[in-house]
RNA sequence: GGGCAGGUACUCAAGCGGUCAACGAGGGCAGACUGUAAAUCUGCUGGCAUAGCCUUCGGAGGUUCAAAUCCUUCCCUGCCCA
């Protein structure tokens, strides 16, 4: 029989981060039979596989996932491939394309792939909704609608929205909560945990689970970290965030680009410290005796090294110190090689040569406002010409570097 | 099924026969200032060619010397009526 800590302990762990937590009453009786028995409780994220790259937005819920793992607790993840395969028929939203089951399936295998750095996989249990989705009858799926009214729907906030702005809502968007609720019918989950944006659909689940006589799953948001723009959540489509897969150097200084606001919030839900030293850091931040950069700096090694470990970590700073303050060349650039007749070649083919820029317009531009530099000397016209008879260093803007020559 | 209002670049949103590659705002990119922060200021934000040309304003046709702007038709969205 397994043995778990105690009940006041797991909801020590578990409510810490946590936005809501409910209802608390039932994770406590939850919690004490599963004390009793022995029986670990089943935990549920739910994981939209038509978008296969997982940040530090997904991770503040996987880390949760883990702590619930290390309490002694199974963690289903529920790759929602049949939902992904369905995509959005209205074609309005880009955000759900439709998918080929290989296609969900590849995606899936690439994402638990990125959550075992977080999670201990052997203690994970993986399912696709497809499994008892694709065979319900129509009937069935009629009967689960029935089990929830309009009204309620309705209540979900970005949907009164919608339907107050008169923007379309189709049918199957309010299926995708019933589906979604359908899983946890599916695994009985004693537990689903999600952002708390997905606060209504979790709760549809309890309801549903009802509906089908059930123990209602108890319910556990995270906060939505906000991207690196400090403002829209984190995520790949708006291009604000920072993968979990990504090189130090990067994660490095995407965190030290985010703004100052935003510090102790990472410091808690990225860099998982502890809740007194996230006070201190604000406290400091307030009252100016912690100089930002500083702040960020830590933030940003404890971030790194978090996923790469303290020596990346490190060499990241150092990379980042050499090229932003030291103003020096980074101490690995890229080398590419691009064919061409002659060695003297204009500058604005080069940056379309070699895909730094789509389109020579866009060089143009580049080069105008100031934004491009040849080892070092900054190209002051459009017209320049570059000598790539020995390799050049190209620099396309802030980030873009790449050491050039011609193959003849 | 009927009536009405709409569908414009990443988003919002002007334009209602030529001066429209299409006002403006947001976003984005670049530069200055900095701490790769914020705020601020500046430039850019369809493609090729440096005059000019080509492809864009839901789709397809048409009228016209000339259409995002007019007509026909189709598709899509919302509202009202049934």
């Amino acid at each position: 029989m397994k043995t778990f800590p105690s009940v006041q302990e797991q909801l020590a762990v578990i409510r810490q981060n946590a936005v809501d937590l409910l209802p608390e009453d039932d994770l406590v009786k939850k919690l004490e039979r599963s004390l009793a028995t022995g029986k670990p409780l089943v935990a549920k994220l739910g994981l939209d596989p038509s978008r296969p790259d997982i940040h530090l937005g997904h991770a503040v819920v996987l880390n949760k996932l883990r702590q619930f793992q290390d309490l002694g607790h199974t963690v289903v993840l529920i790759v929602g491939d049949f939902t992904a395969m369905i995509g959005d028929p209205t074609g309005k939203s880009k955000t759900r394309p439709a998918l080929t089951l290989e296609e969900t399936r590849e995606n899936g295998s690439t994402y638990v792939e990125q959550a075992s750095r977080i999670l201990d996989m052997s203690k994970t249990s993986v399912r696709y909704n497809s499994e008892w989705l694709n065979s319900l009858s129509f009937q069935e799926v009629i009967a689960l609608s029935a089990k929830y009214t309009v009204a309620q729907l309705l209540e979900r906030d970005d949907f009164t929205k919608r339907y107050r702005g008169g923007e379309p809502i189709s049918v199957h968007e309010f299926l995708y909560p019933l589906s979604q609720a359908y899983d946890s019918v599916a695994i009985k989950s004693d537990i689903e945990l999600g952002g708390t944006d997905q606060k209504f659909n979790l709760l549809v689940g309890r309801e549903i689970m009802r509906a089908y006589h059930m123990e209602p799953q108890c319910i556990l948001t995270m906060p939505i970290l906000e991207g690196t723009d400090g403002v829209e959540k984190m995520s790949k489509s708006l291009g604000n965030y920072i993968g979990l897969t990504e090189s130090p150097k990067d994660m490095f200084g995407k965190t030290m680009s985010i703004p100052d606001a935003q510090i102790a919030r990472y410091l808690q839900y990225a860099a998982y410290a502890a809740p007194s030293e996230v006070v201190a850091v604000q406290q400091g931040l307030t009252d100016g005796s912690m100089h930002p950069r500083h702040a960020k700096v830590d933030l940003a090694k404890r971030i790194v090294a978090r996923y790469h470990g303290q020596d990346a970590a490190d060499g990241a700073f150092a990379e980042f110190e050499r090229i932003f303050v030291n103003k020096d060349l980074p101490d690995e650039i890229p080398e590419t090689t691009i064919a061409s007749d002659t060695p003297q070649m204009l500058v604005v083919d080069v940056l379309v040569a070699t895909s730094l820029v789509a389109s020579k317009g866009e060089a143009r531009r580049l080069i105008q406002g100031g934004g491009v530099k040849i080892d070092g000397v900054k190209v002051a016209d459009i017209a320049d010409t570059v000598d790539l008879s020995t390799p050049r260093v190209l620099r396309a803007g802030k980030l873009k570097f790449l050491k050039v020559s011609v193959a003849t």
